[in-house]
DNA sequence: GGCCCAGATGACGCCCCGTCATGATTTCAG
DNA sequence: CTGAAATCATGACGGGGCGTCATCTGGGCC
């Protein structure tokens, strides 16, 4: 542990560095979900157990269950992790759009770059159906579409658009893009300009605007 | 077994009766299915095991493998049973469509009132996405997706339709009857009709074209 | 240095899984 | 009708993953 040297530990003035105890928790459970992220994506969700996650750490069984009650906790704490990550990157497009086209063409422009990344990072050699069997509502993903939900109100409201059913219609966009997202990363090249240029006309205009082959 | 009364064996004449043998393996089958739809029903896909299965047949724990592989292959049976009972009604309504916008307006409307009865028929009493967590594409359901696929081009085809990335929008009105229709389940009073007017405006003309409220 | 406690450890009991040797019942040949 | 062969239901069994818990280790603190 090099790093010892650089932080002496009780060295006159202050000392804001978490106690040993405190650090090895935070990497042990950042290990745990490294070595889920990669488990998951070699094995599937289902194959996968959770022995198999904790021997990838070196540590032991028992030590799982100190930080997460099961696979699936696992699971949803990676997917929370996504969800924070991309949290933001919806705000700041929520933000900045100042009429619903723009708005909503940022953020299936954002969600794909972010769908294109994560496919990358973590390096399924599965079927995606095998890793993802889930994509439960956990918290932070319910508000993620929460998000969505409320920027949609916000801004067409702005646009004094006339009222639509927003719960069919939230819904009916976030279907799109996930199915239009799922169905890019299986083209090569990934096409992310033209995927989301169909959801897009798609949600704003349905079959007439699509673009024209 | 009453029935032998009715069906005396060896009598003169034809006896087309399939022997005692196949009349039993086809009842056990039959079983098997029925006590898996009510125990995914009750305790859901994952809660589920296969003797919680095989125990309200009656029959033994091997017996249940002389028929299934695994408790994934009953579900997947159920599904296939689903899609094999719904296809010949999208074929109906393929066949009697004059353009796109029928076809897409019957087969939509076909599939809610499908959806509707067979949330009835398992008499759920939990979130349907516990019961269903997989929306796996056994061979059946494909050939489901396959025949909207063919469908919209035969149709499109036929409207003199300028041509559009088929891949695309059957996976994006799939995704967008997917959705509507489990949501159009959870509000009471359910609303088939309302939700099919969504979906078809929805995929039809996009946000614009949306019901108003 | 010595005490205390958070937390790492891995053995254990539990339950479900899938198999298989056994036996019961049907089918068929003579 | 009878006995052999085929079929298949049965439930006991070994295997393995699960979650727990008594025990031990070492960091925190005086």
């Amino acid at each position: 542990m090099s790093n010892i040297a650089y932080f002496p530990a009780r060295g006159p003035g202050e000392d804001n560095r978490p106690g040993k105890r405190e650090r090895t928790k935070v990497a042990n459970r950042q290990a745990i979900l490294d070595a889920a992220r990669a488990v998951f994506g070699e094995l599937g969700y289902e194959a996968a157990t959770v022995r198999d996650i904790i021997r990838r750490t070196g540590l032991a069984s028992g030590t799982f269950y100190n930080y997460y009650k099961s696979k699936e906790e696992v699971f949803d704490a990676l997917a929370d992790d996504g969800a924070r990550r991309f949290r933001p990157i919806l705000r700041a497009e929520s933000d900045k759009a100042a009429d619903f086209e723009s708005f909503l063409r940022g953020a299936i422009r954002a969600y794909f770059d972010f769908l294109a990344a994560e496919h990358e990072s973590w390096r399924i050699n599965r079927p995606a159906g095998e890793v993802f069997p889930h994509a439960r509502a956990t918290p932070e993903v319910q508000a993620v579409f929460d998000e969505v939900h409320a920027a949609f109100a916000k801004v067409l409201e702005h646009d004094h658009a006339p009222a639509v059913d927003l719960d069919y219609f939230a819904a009916a966009c976030i279907a799109v893009a996930r199915e239009v997202g799922d169905k890019m990363l299986e083209r090569r090249p990934i096409d992310v300009d033209g995927a989301a240029d169909f959801a897009v006309r798609m949600i704003l205009g349905g079959l007439p605007a699509l673009p024209r082959l």
